[in-house]
Order: C-alpha cells, then sequence, then structure tokens
DNA sequence: CCTGTGATCAGCT
DNA sequence: GCTGATCACAGGC
C-alpha cells in the first residue's frame, strides 16, 4: 500500500463487491493527514479512528446526516488517510442495487458515494472491517486502462488539489473531468 | 441547461 | 447553532 493518491489511482479498473453485488471502480478521491479538506486533518477522533489504525480496512461515515460512504484506510504513518470510493460501474447483484436504490437507470445506481453506499448496503457496521475478507472482495483491474485526475467534488478547503481519480471515458463516473 | 431547497445528523465551535 | 467528502426533485431559461 502506498500514500493516499497512489492508492487512489491504483483502485480504478479493480472490481469491489460487497457480499456479492457491485462492479468496477470507476472514481476515486484521495485524503490525508495533511489534506484541510480530510475527516483526519485535525486529529483522531471516536468518528475518524480507523482512519488512524492499520491500512486496508474500511472507513465508513454518514455524509449530510443521510448518506453512507466508503473509503479505504491507507498507510500514512501519524497521520490518517482513505480514499473514498465515488463511483462503480455495475456487473454483480444488479437486481439487488437497483430494488435497494428504487433506481432502474444503471448508470444512476452507483455514481456517487451516496449513491454507492445505498446501493451496496454500506452502513456503520463495515467501519473498521477487513477489506480482504468478507464481506468485501477485490479483484485486480484489467490491463491497459487508463486513468484520469481532476479536482475533488463538494469540498471548500484544498480545492485545488487534483486528488480525483477516475477511469478514463467511463460513463459511470459522477461527473465529468474537465 | 442551470439554480435552489429539504432531508437529517454527527462533529465541532 | 452551524457545517458538511450528498442526493433527489422542483422550477426557470
Amino acid at each position: 500500500m502506498g500514500d493516499a493518491p497512489e492508492v487512489a489511482g491504483r483502485l480504478i479498473g479493480m472490481t469491489l463487491l460487497v457480499d456479492g453485488v457491485g462492479g468496477i471502480i470507476v472514481e476515486t478521491e484521495a485524503y490525508d493527514g495533511e489534506d484541510p479538506a480530510s475527516h483526519s486533518f485535525s486529529g483522531p477522533t471516536s468518528r475518524n479512528a480507523v482512519m488512524f489504525g492499520p491500512p486496508g480496512h474500511a472507513y465508513v461515515y454518514l455524509s449530510y446526516g443521510i448518506h453512507w460512504c466508503l473509503n479505504f484506510v491507507c498507510r500514512e504513518p501519524g497521520h490518517g488517510a482513505g480514499v473514498l470510493i465515488r463511483a462503480l460501474e455495475p456487473t454483480a447483484g444488479i437486481s439487488r442495487m437497483m430494488n435497494r436504490r428504487r433506481q432502474q437507470d444503471l448508470r444512476l445506481l452507483c455514481s456517487g458515494p451516496g449513491r454507492l453506499g445505498q446501493a451496496l448496503a454500506i452502513t456503520r457496521e463495515l467501519n473498521g472491517k477487513r477489506l480482504d475478507a468478507p464481506p468485501f472482495s477485490l479483484r485486480a483491474a484489467a490491463a491497459g486502462i487508463r486513468v484520469v485526475c481532476g479536482r475533488r467534488i463538494g469540498i471548500s478547503k484544498a480545492v485545488d488539489r487534483a486528488w480525483r481519480f477516475g477511469l478514463a471515458g467511463s460513463r459511470y463516473i459522477s461527473r465529468p473531468f474537465r
């Protein structure tokens, strides 16, 4: 595992499943402890504690009081770091995801961190769990994929950092790259 | 295409 | 009290 931006780029194209439901990761964002936009910026709290623990675990938080969002914890000694999983191209368990979201449009099923959380039934119970064991499963990306990057979405600090990563040409990202 | 707003809650000042 | 790593829906151009 490397730092958060490196991991965020390397996750693009990998397949993420939770209880057999999910798809290809097409959009991520990196956050680290020296980054004012990160939950970990001001040090450990009860919410962000797992960001300061070992890498390869899930950090789950509630966004805007409504949406459960999934992050991968990264190694960043002394700081907390993670990668927000922002969008998937649905490939597995599509009917379950459509039922959970009441959404028939494949492009909108997992296109955004809140939508993805709902489609994969992410909840607080997954916070702190290992990502290399059930219910999670991860598979390698296909060879030859192209990764693009740009500014992160929905933040007001450190807006110039190009720490949002996407699968080039994907129609399942939450917003286009410029 | 765009802008505005309600929902709903944990963390922080 | 206010803000926020969001979303869905309504309305106007």
